[in-house]
DNA sequence: TGTGCTATTTATAAGGG
DNA sequence: TCCCTTATAAATAGCAC
């Protein structure tokens, strides 16, 4: 898509990294757009760089979107619970929690972002940031994936998976790990 | 991108409708993954068709990347917590969950998909669903925002919606709305 | 680092099976 | 409903500022 075609697998040069990224984060976030307005579906995305500079986008916005997605865990491991009694401790307090403080229902105007647009694109913290990354959900996860609650997307497992998606190896950094408060853009 | 050029406004069409979800979902995706194989990019998509079917994206899963999210929030939160006083009783306790139960912070291979993947691709529950979303973490977003933590992508803002994106209303419901577990597939 | 400019590659709207 | 094909619209790689 461009000049030259180019294989998708990792970057390696950290200049055309973050101008890869920059380009293509927001041509993912076009793409969402898009879903949305079309189809009117709730979407939420959260990106984080790699840089570690996170990225949201959201609709009607994210935080409601991964509210209901945990929610919607919640009760899907509450429904399955009959099987499985959460044994691994790991689970379920958090998400009881989540259903119980569901005080208020309304959509009102609290954070809507344009007078009729709802959506939310957003650009956060510059701060070189590297929180732990907890694993409350997961084995919800896995249990509604074996239960047949969830299934792979096999299109995508298919169709993606055997380009040359899996090449590449995930441990790098980019520039400044964590310590340095720096100033770069998008990435 | 086709055969003709369409609107980017809501489809009323429900089978136009449906078609396009998917394959437009599928392009999301498939965005997603050329991202995250390109960059190394965390990232997650969250998404509920108009039938409230929900998908998932995740690299390395999407649990652990809204995990980290919802960590970094509540880090945010409390580093500005100097100055609000989480008056609204809306937030916090719930984050200083999130905050005090990560155990474990090692990435083993809980829930990798492909031996390498790391991905995964999800088209979870067949029932019509409609659970309520829970407010819980919009107040802490808000004042990430005010604060200046959290700056609006300008680029999106301007670009994506100056085109037409908003002359569509979103009040709208497909087929059953969730008393029918129907069998449609993807929408 | 951010913006623009093409040449190309991709994504996808329509339509058919 | 989904897969395939084709024509066309979009996204974007490589450059230049």
């Amino acid at each position: 898509m461009g000049k030259n075609k180019i294989d998708i697998k990792k970057i390696n040069n950290k200049n055309y990294l973050k101008a890869t990224f920059s380009k293509r984060r927001k041509g993912l976030f076009r793409k969402a757009t898009d879903l949305c307005c079309l189809t009117g579906a709730t979407l939420a995305v959260i990106a984080f760089s790699p840089g570690n500079k996170p990225f949201l986008f959201g609709h009607p916005s994210a935080e409601s979107v991964i509210d209901r997605f945990l929610a919607e865990q919640a009760r899907c491991a509450s429904d399955d619970r009959k099987e499985e009694v959460l044994e691994s401790g790991s689970a379920g307090v958090e998400h009881k929690n989540l259903e119980s403080s569901r005080e208020e229902e309304k959509e009102g105007g609290q954070g809507m972002d344009e007078e009729n647009g709802n959506f939310w694109w957003e650009e956060p913290i510059d701060e070189g940031l590297e929180l732990p990354e907890l694993k409350k959900y997961k084995s919800l996860l896995e249990r509604l994936r074996e239960n047949g609650a969830i299934k792979l997307d096999e299109m995508n497992r298919r169709e993606l998976c055997t380009k040359d998606y899996f090449g590449m190896n995930w441990g790098f950094e980019v520039g400044s790990s964590s310590s340095t408060p720096s100033e770069e853009r998008d990435v």
